[in-house]
DNA sequence: ATGCCTTATTTCATAAGA
């Protein structure tokens, strides 16, 4: 079996791109990352041709998360329990609808897809370690560490994918000087991810295919992906279950090259 | 210093990305 992780930069403006990739690599699972558009105007019509079935989650222009499966998808879940919503800086106008209440992003889509419960992650930015982004990005990872630790109570084959944007190590990305000062390298943001590992998560580490480091994010400025100038900010981190079926991993850097690609690669593990 | 590029939208300009 076949699963995958990506974020598309948009789905609609990557959807011949992502049909061209989805029919090459034939994926049974895809979790996409940054669809940007309502659930409602997901193509899912064009997907279901080559044998998807859609679940899909967006707030409009920005964000947005979905679920391709070719192995069934049941018990589908829009966001986790007790997801944080961005709360502004202090003095910013409200992107909330009652007093007290924080509407969440589309960030997360769980599922069940061939016997794995599947989840589709779009971690905060962060902007800024001064920003509340910043701020909402720690918030929102401690509170994806709780709702995933009450689910592996129950379910031991779990799999949490997506574009996390935290750099693991100083060898996830390019130059480690660029970064200080910088979200997606700090302390705080490695812990999030520790402690997601601490739950008994195991990160898998894809093949580079070309060079030395297993880059997932290239930024399109500045001719960054053919200097090979990048991050590994999208992960697949997995229980034991099913880490133990892992046969492969890699990045599928061809997804990058070419007219009007994503800046990420997809992240592609094959299982037993 | 800050763009470098690309996206969707309240579009010929902006916000956001990382």
């Amino acid at each position: 079996m076949r699963l995958a992780t990506w974020n598309v930069n948009s789905v609609r403006a990557r959807l011949p791109r992502l049909l061209e990739w989805l029919e090459e690599a034939k994926p049974d699972i895809v979790c996409l990352q940054e669809t940007k558009c309502p659930a409602a105007l997901f193509p899912a019509a064009e997907v279901g041709e080559l044998g998807y079935e859609t679940a899909a989650h967006g707030d409009g222009r920005w964000n947005g998360v979905a679920l391709l499966s070719a192995v069934g998808l049941e018990d589908v879940s829009l966001g986790f329990p007790g997801e944080p919503g961005y709360e502004g800086e202090p003095g910013e106008p409200a992107l909330i609808d009652e007093p007290g209440l924080r509407r969440p992003e589309a960030r997360a889509i769980g599922a069940r897809c061939g016997g794995i419960r599947v989840w589709s992650l779009y971690a905060p930015n962060g902007r800024t370690p001064a920003s509340a982004h910043y701020a909402y990005k720690l918030e929102w990872f401690a509170a994806l560490r709780a709702a995933l630790g009450d689910e592996l109570t129950s379910e031991p084959a779990l799999v949490a994918c997506g574009d996390f944007n935290v750099a693991p190590t100083d060898a996830d990305v390019w130059d480690p000087a660029v970064f200080i000062g910088s979200t997606h390298v700090t302390p705080p943001e490695r812990q999030a991810l520790a402690d997601l590992r601490a739950l008994g998560l195991q990160d898998v580490v894809p093949t580079p295919m070309k060079g030395p480091h297993p880059f997932t994010y290239w930024d399109y400025r500045a001719g960054m992906f053919a200097k090979d100038n990048g991050m590994r900010i999208d992960l697949v981190y997995a229980t034991e279950a099913v880490a133990a079926r892992v046969r492969a991993a890699y990045v599928d850097r061809e997804a990058r090259k070419g007219k009007g690609p994503s800046d990420h690669a997809p992240v592609v593990v094959d299982l037993s």
